[in-house]
RNA sequence: GCGAAUGUAGCUCACUUGGUUAGAGCGCCGGGUUGUGGUUCCGGAGGUAGUGGGUUCAAUCCCCAUCAUUCGCC
């Protein structure tokens, strides 16, 4: 069973972690630093496939536990794997679930999850909330959909199958992820569990891929994913561990602000294996995610907030965002940023995309969407340039100084 | 012309057997969203209770007049 190589570096950027190179997979080549294309349940909202390419957008993640509820791992490898499933040919990551199930699953459209109520530093309902709908053993974990309440258990091993089914090229291990406000008890539990699960999903996982082989088919990609919290220690820990396992490449998950990049993304970066992609999970809805991570060593992010702010009228421009619903834009018929390329800027007014969100007219979610999934492609994109051409820290600083101002960017230039 | 019903926030409507500061939904103004929450979450502004009298310690509420709207009848 031989692969061919999966990750290959082009350039390195004196001083920092960063680096451009080439994810090769089975469905193509991903050109990296990139961003990947947040398509949770086999969809990017509101956009064609077409329309994610075209907006250079290299390759999209979608989630295993939103997928396993509906339609079901079974419906997917029925259709012939999710490439096919959604229509898609190009690269594919799936998500394990790991943090729906620990997060978001537990108190879906409540309002509750772990990342507000670190914000609140309310740790006891955090921690109340967390442990309410599910439960955490040894093996696996058993909690509630959130779609009809019924009961679910996921092991590791569950997880790489439901993944495998699936078909993506690309997974992620099944983890837990604690709350950065969480006790360093209770974090390191945690995470001597999420490296024992790491072992299982890879056993798992390679006696899959050699299913694959035997068929024909195409074989899948495994990374393991980093955890501890805030700790440096444990997160040193988690990276020396996960990095002498033999992985295609590394999730860091557990990151919640911009801050913590310069810290805890370096961390794990500077132990890592260098010859392996690091993927950042679930950040990049601001350009200081973006230049942080790629300055200390991240190749992938994914991050469902720009089409998410964008569906609510939250627009990325140079000098900063904007909410397009606001009554100032009315009969503004300028388009969102005039220095933007994106094919809603292109043809469409700032008026005309005010007037659809207002009135909930569905074509607004796709042109918003467009909007913000091509500012941050095309950011990545300039930024993987910027490192090609030594450019990167003069880029960095006029964009940020441009995009928050002298003083709030002032933190993310250090 | 006669009769009836209804007039409370921009809109549609509540509540008050008469008693602190008259509420809601929508709309309006603004903010939030980081391993997905389109139809969301959080704030905020906005009312001389049609108008004028009367009864009462006290009226959006009871009474009278008047105006407006709607319906019905001549």
């Amino acid at each position: 069973m031989n692969k061919a190589p999966f990750f290959e570096i082009s350039k390195k950027l004196e001083g920092t972690l960063a680096r451009t190179g080439v994810i090769h997979t089975p469905h193509g080549d991903i050109k990296t630093p990139a961003f990947i294309v947040g398509g949770t349940q086999a969809t990017v909202k509101s956009l064609t496939n077409e329309q994610v390419t075209s907006l250079n957008g290299q390759s999209i993640l979608v989630n295993a536990y939103h997928l396993m509820l509906r339609p079901g791992a079974d419906t997917i490898e029925l259709s012939g794997g999710i490439h096919k499933f959604m229509n898609y040919n190009g690269p594919i990551f799936s998500d394990s679930g790991g943090f729906q199930i620990f997060s978001l699953g537990m108190a879906y459209k409540k309002g509750i999850d772990i990342t507000s109520h670190s914000e609140k530093g309310d740790i006891a309902q955090a921690v109340h909330s967390s442990t309410q709908l599910t439960k955490v053993t040894d093996d696996g974990v058993h909690f509630r959909s959130h779609l009809d309440g019924s009961s679910l258990y996921i092991t590791p091993e569950i997880s790489m199958d439901i993944q495998h089914q699936i078909g993506a090229d690309i997974h992620m291990c099944f983890d837990e992820l604690t709350s950065p406000l969480a006790g360093d008890k209770y974090i390191k539990s945690a995470m001597d569990r999420t490296h024992i699960w790491a072992e299982r999903c890879l056993q798992r996982h390679n006696e899959l891929n050699v299913d694959h082989s035997k068929k024909g088919d195409f074989l899948q990609s495994l990374y393991g994913v980093v955890q501890g919290a805030r700790n440096e220690s444990f997160r040193k820990e988690s990276a020396t561990f996960l990095g002498s396992k033999d992985f295609d490449g590394y999730g860091i998950g557990g990151v919640f602000e911009p801050e913590e990049i310069s810290s805890t993304v370096r961390w794990v970066n500077e132990i890592l294996p260098e010859a392996k992609p690091r993927h950042l999970l679930g950040m990049g809805s601001q350009p200081a995610d973006l230049f942080l991570g790629i300055q200390y060593g991240i190749d992938t992010f994914d991050c469902v907030a720009p089409t998410r702010q964008a569906r609510n009228g939250a627009l990325y421009t140079y000098d900063g965002r904007i909410n397009i619903k606001n009554s100032k834009y009315k009969n503004d018929f300028s388009s969102i940023d005039p220095e933007c390329d994106c094919y809603s800027c292109r043809n469409y007014t700032k008026a005309y995309i005010h007037h659809l969100l207002r009135s909930d007219e569905i074509l607004g979610l796709t042109l918003a969407s467009i909007h913000n999934e091509r500012f941050i492609v095309r950011t990545v994109d300039n930024i993987r340039d910027s490192i090609n051409n030594k450019s990167f820290f003069e880029y960095k600083k006029i964009f940020l100084e441009r995009y928050y101002s002298p003083l709030k960017a002032k933190i993310f230039l250090d």
